[in-house]
DNA sequence: GGCATGACATTGC
DNA sequence: AGCAATGCCATGC
C-alpha cells in the first residue's frame, strides 16, 4: 500500500501506543486530509481516537506556525461553520484557502456533509 | 499536583 | 431556527 500520507489508524495507534503526543497526532492526522475536504474538531479528536478532546484539537492547531505545512483550514466546526470567522487575521485566510479548494461558503459557513472527510478504514 | 484557560460538541428552551 | 448553559480534556503556570 504505497499511501504517500500515514493512514488515520495508524496515527491513533501511534497516539494510544504513547509514540506520539496529542498534538502531534492532531497535525499528523489534519495532514491527511485531502484537498477539498473537511472536518470538525470533534472529528479529528475521534480519529486520534481522544473523543471529546475537540477543544483541544484547536489548542493544538492554535500553536501551529505562521508558515506550517499543515492544512489547518480544513478543520472547522462539526456543523461545517468557521470558528475563526471572528478572527480578523485566520478567519478571512481559512474561508479563502477553503473556497480555493472548491468549497463553496455562505456566510463562514458551508454544506459539511458534502465536504466532510471519511478515512477508509 | 491543583487551578484556570480554550480554533469545541451537545442538549434544552 | 437561534441562543444559552453544561460537559470534556490536554496545556501551561
Amino acid at each position: 500500500v504505497a499511501t504517500d500520507a500515514p493512514e488515520a489508524w495508524q496515527i491513533a495507534e501511534a497516539h494510544a501506543d504513547g509514540a506520539i503526543g496529542f498534538r502531534d497526532a492532531v497535525y499528523a492526522l489534519v495532514g491527511c486530509i485531502p484537498h477539498g475536504k473537511a472536518l470538525g474538531y470533534g472529528g479529528v479528536a475521534s480519529l486520534i481516537g481522544r473523543p471529546g478532546a475537540a477543544r483541544q484539537v484547536g489548542y493544538a492547531l492554535a500553536a501551529l506556525p505562521p508558515g506550517t505545512e499543515v492544512p489547518w483550514w480544513r478543520v472547522t466546526r462539526s456543523d461545517g461553520s468557521i470558528a475563526l470567522a471572528g478572527d480578523p487575521n485566520r478567519g478571512p485566510a481559512q474561508v479563502a484557502r477553503l473556497q480555493a479548494e472548491g468549497i463553496a461558503i455562505v456566510e463562514h459557513r458551508f454544506d459539511m456533509d458534502r465536504h466532510k472527510w471519511v478515512p477508509h478504514a
